[in-house]
RNA sequence: GCGGUAGUGGUGAAGUGGUUAACACAUCGGUUUGUGGGUCCGACACGCGUGGGUUCGAUUCCCACCUACCGCCCCA
């Protein structure tokens, strides 16, 4: 094989498409009864862009981005996530001027870019559906976001989702916590595990998420981010759990949950399913937070901003593994058989008409046999065949055939052209 | 970036250091003249991921690389 497409990309073929169309578009239809709307950012923004809010000493910035130098020199990145893209878009258009409705919000669907090593559900170009709304503190958008989230999920077919639930509070609330949690670990520097280490002091929430037997040791009498929540914290983070309760939204509050991202503040969630597709027991489909230091960060007016993001192709892979079924329209009304060279050019004129009356019509560019044309017919699931030979053509009537039944009449051009609505409701509708 | 497993036609696969690489499915053609989902017959890898090497000879042995999958790291 000459050529094959780069590590970690993946060639959606048309059947596997059609899932993609079903996810895109039940997706679109649950943000818009939300009132969401589409945005569209470039699948590349300068580098800074991510480092800037991943953090840049990150892994995820070092070793991960897709980044390179372009001919002017520009130092670009494949956008590795959706967030900062958007947040730099709602800066650099003003989305936060009194013109614009608060709270501001918006959807994604598209690739996204990391130089991971691939495995299932995880490439190197994947694709996400994610929200952000910007311009509200109050946690029933909070909640909002979330109920969307486990919405969305449902309609997908997923079940035994579970939410698990936590906060970073604000900035004081995180310091503190960070604070007392290096003071808790420091002691037992020697005995975390050499990624610890290095985490302790660079982001030392993240020894938390850390799966080392080692670490998990301490972790378990870690301190709480719980305990440190000031009192503006604590009462949104209340107020959350309040707001989930009233909409029936279960949760479970996970508090060494965090975040890979630092720009995260109080609400953080991921949405779990449960299931063997994904690794054992419950593996994050969505996750998301708030983020109310982030447009400032890049640059914006202070704007507190709350989204979440999800991994189409874990979705994907979830979906099946569920056994979900996708509603696949692709109905085939009518095929023309022709037989003969002679036939060429009415079987195309028909073919046509019938698509400009909308249905979906095909036939043959093989020159096959009539047999192998009917069998085609079969095989693409055609509702009727139109045939039209020689004797057809002096008459001017096909032989319309309803497949299903084998029933068969015939019908003047004129008629299919103009009408085959009627045609099929005269002579097959019993 | 590290470790493990694998790589034969459109698909699922069998197989061997040496003339024509099983079998099945799919596809296409035929089964007497213009009608489908059946039967029967036939066709279908100039080649066994790529590139080297060993050998009289390699798809089969060795090495490197590529890719996929699993695990680690990480996870926006």
């Amino acid at each position: 094989m000459r050529y094959q497409r780069p590590k970690g990309t993946a060639d959606i073929l048309p059947e596997e498409a059609k899932k993609w169309q079903y996810i895109e578009d039940t997706a679109r239809m649950i943000f818009d009864n939300y009132r969401y709307h589409e945005i569209r950012t470039p699948m590349f923004e300068s580098f800074d862009v991510f480092s800037r809010t991943s953090g840049d000493t990150s892994d995820i910035v070092t070793k991960e981005m897709y980044d390179f130098m372009d001919k002017g020199d520009r130092h670009l990145s494949l956008r590795p996530e959706g967030t900062a893209g958007v947040v730099r878009a709602f800066i650099e258009n003003k989305l936060y001027g009194p013109e614009h409705q608060k709270p501001v919000k918006v959807y994604y669907i598209g690739p996204m870019f990391r130089y991971e090593r691939p495995q299932s559900g995880r490439q190197r170009e994947f694709h996400q559906l994610g929200v952000e709304a910007f311009g509200s503190e109050e946690p029933a958008l909070d909640v909002e976001v979330i109920a969307m989230g486990m919405d969305l999920l449902r309609h997908f077919g997923l079940k035994d989702l579970r939410l698990a639930l936590n906060t970073l509070g604000d900035k004081e609330s995180r310091d503190a916590y960070r604070k007392a949690l290096i003071e808790y670990l420091e002691p037992h520097y020697d005995e975390l595990s050499d990624d610890s280490k290095t985490r302790l002091h660079k982001n030392p929430l993240r020894v938390l998420d850390s799966k080392d037997k080692r670490d998990k040791k301490f972790v378990k009498d870690a301190p709480s981010i719980l305990d440190y929540l000031d009192e503006e914290s604590q009462k949104h983070f209340d107020a959350v759990k309040s707001l989930l309760s009233d909409l029936g939204i279960d949760y479970t509050i996970d508090p060494t949950m965090v975040r890979g991202l630092d720009y995260y503040s109080h609400t953080i969630f991921e949405i779990m399913a449960d299931s063997k597709a994904l690794g054992e027991g419950y593996t994050t489909i969505c996750a998301g937070g708030r983020y109310d230091g982030l447009v400032e960060e890049l640059g914006g007016p202070q704007t507190p901003g709350i989204g979440f993001g999800l991994g189409v192709e874990r979705l994907l892979v979830l979906m099946e593994a569920t056994g979900v079924s996708f509603p696949v329209l692709d109905q085939l009304d009518a095929y023309v058989v022709g037989i003969g060279e002679d036939t060429n050019p009415t079987t195309l004129k028909i073919v046509q008409a019938l698509r400009d009356n909308g249905f979906s019509a095909d036939r043959d560019y093989l020159d096959r046999k009539p047999k192998a044309q009917f069998k085609a017919a079969d095989r693409l699931n055609a509702q009727y065949t139109i045939t039209i030979g020689d004797e057809e053509l002096k008459s001017k009537q096909a032989h319309v055939k309803e497949m299903e039944s084998g029933k068969e009449i015939s019908v003047p051009f004129d008629e299919i052209i103009h009408d085959f609505n009627d045609v099929i409701t005269d002579h097959f509708n019993d």
